[in-house]
DNA sequence: CAGTGTCAAGGTGGA
DNA sequence: TCCACCTTGACACTG
């Protein structure tokens, strides 16, 4: 079991998704950003081995507006080599990567703009990790997208669009349970017809799920995943007590995350924490569990 | 220089 | 049909 948190490393005095504004776009400053982006990841990356964090997600902005038509810019080749360090430095070091498209990206749109648009901002994140020369453990992680009024269309809709996609997206691509409309049990009939892994959030299948008790869909989940995939990865969050429902808590509830770490003893899984204060938690989270809690499982 | 409105992009649900 | 919300950070403009 590696433990990771996402994007964003406060202890770090430097920022690896700066980014700007589209209008004040300029090859230059794009050219800036990604290389301050890239030499921030490093210093990240290292941080978290010397920490023994060993699950990072990448931030989507780390190459900014990469997919929008205004970048013309072959930045995979202009950074070929330090992606191409990156990459061989992740190896080296037994790190799992992840990344995760945000909400715009929602591959079952009925408006086929909105499809081509994520499509390409799919094939960004997968060349990205290609780049990196990272092997198929590394994951892109997405919504199933919208319902538009009939589920069973809709996924229809998605399955159909998956198996359009290209090799270097289908190799990295998985699905997520998501808090209001595809719950684990939609994302495991979409595996049934695809074979696409199901990353399995907790958070979420509390808020939507369909009586099922987390540590069966979680082992549900697992079963998805092929040693070529890795083992199953799962993001872990909880309320922030007191607040309103939804709201991410700023810090970790240890007893609630050894609990959930004592329950699910039996299926190994690499284990996000989006939680506010990132790796404050992540290192917490790997304090409060034995050695033997995260090496001995299975 | 601190405060704050707004940011490429979508979908949902309440008014 | 319109708009706030989703979840969050931070850019960059305003005074």
């Amino acid at each position: 079991m590696k433990i990771g948190y996402p994007c964003i490393n406060r202890s770090v005095h430097c920022k690896g998704n700066r980014t700007f504004r589209l209008k004040s776009y300029s090859e230059a400053k794009f050219l800036e950003t990604v290389r301050g982006n890239i030499a921030c990841l490093q210093a990240i990356l290292e941080y978290n081995v010397h920490h023994g964090l060993l699950f990072f997600r990448i931030s989507s902005d780390i190459i900014p507006f990469a997919s929008h038509p205004i970048c013309t810019v072959p930045w995979w080749e202009i950074y070929a080599n330090p992606l191409r360090e990156l990459g061989a430095y992740i190896t080296r070091h037994g790190l799992r990567i992840s990344m995760h498209p945000d909400q715009f990206i929602v591959i079952n749109s009925l408006r086929e703009d909105v499809v081509h648009r994520s499509v390409a901002e799919l094939r960004y994140h997968a060349r990205l990790l290609d780049a990196m020369h990272l092997d198929d453990t590394a994951k892109i992680q997405l919504h199933v997208g919208g319902v538009y009024g009939n589920k069973q269309e809709s996924i229809k809709r998605f399955i159909r669009q998956y198996e359009t996609l290209d090799g270097a997206i289908l190799h990295r691509l998985v699905i997520e349970n998501d808090d209001r409309s595809y719950t684990l049990s939609d994302c495991m009939a979409i595996h049934e017809e695809t074979g696409i892994p199901v990353l399995f959030d907790t958070y979420h299948h509390q808020c939507n799920n369909k009586g099922e008790d987390v540590v069966h869909a979680l082992s549900r989940a697992s079963s998805t995943w092929s040693s070529r995939d890795g083992i199953l990865m799962v993001d872990y969050s909880s309320g922030e007590p007191g607040a309103k429902a939804g709201t991410h808590a700023r810090t970790i509830d240890l007893e609630d995350f050894r609990q959930f770490v004592y329950q699910t003893r039996g299926i190994d899984f690499d284990i996000m924490l989006e939680i506010k204060d990132k790796e404050q938690s992540a290192l917490r989270a790997l304090a409060s569990v034995s050695r033997d809690d995260r090496v001995v499982r299975g």
